[in-house]
DNA sequence: GGGAAAGAATACGGATCCGAAACGATCGGA
DNA sequence: TCCGATCGTTTCGGATCCGTATTCTTTCCC
């Protein structure tokens, strides 16, 4: 089905799940952040600092440390292409998977609760 | 109506609408940031800091420098209450209102374009 | 009137972020 | 082989963020 959001649905829909992802304590992955796990987890890989940068708009260095702090929190990995080493395959993580998930169940929750 | 979005396509929605948050060139708002904008433009009025720190879960000193870098980019405003002045009122702006009216518009653009 | 309580802002040390620029490693074509 | 191009990381100065603790003003209540 497409779904038939309505504007004020839409930002209570989108301020209750923001609300949740501040609240449950886990340090809040900034805008950028965000968009990159998602993108790794939704979109076939391989993903590349370079092409991750070009998607989002941004500078690489603004990639690598995204990565470095989703890296330390294990949300992702890195690994060197054996094909060409200059590339580094950005990689997907258990708990990676579950923290997309969860947000993906915290969406579906709170779609289901609009106001009319 | 109740929509009906499944993992994915929430999962879908909140990339697409956080990558076009990212590419905008706007400085993006934290999430705390965001669901401080949201609470003050969805809720009814009036709102405090302590408020707003009890319903975030955050501290009052966050909500402050919250409040501080929104005022600069002129998104929201703050007064003192003439009947508490203990008290200060967060205000909504044209610009803050603008900047809601037009994520709404994004959510419910990107939700009409949703894989089924 | 005076002290406790409440509300918001400020100070602090530490962490993270930004873009621009420089740097090292690797690849590939002449 | 060698030299330019590519890729990711690091460095830099400056800005922002965090929570805790403190300060300042105002209000409330005995």
């Amino acid at each position: 089905m497409t779904t038939e959001l309505r504007p004020l649905q839409a930002l209570t829909l989108w301020r209750e799940v923001t609300l949740d992802l501040v609240r449950d304590g886990e340090p809040d992955l900034s805008a950028r952040q965000m968009a990159i796990l998602l993108t790794i987890y939704l979109e076939p890989p391989p993903h590349t600092v370079r092409g991750l940068a070009k998607r989002l708009g941004v500078t690489k260095p603004a990639i690598t440390r995204a990565l470095d702090t989703m890296g330390k929190m294990a949300l992702v990995s890195r690994r060197r292409d054996d094909v060409d080493r200059r590339n580094v395959i950005v990689q997907r993580t258990v708990k990676g998977a579950l923290y997309v998930e969860r947000l993906g169940d915290l969406v579906v929750a709170r779609s289901k609760d609009l106001p009319r």
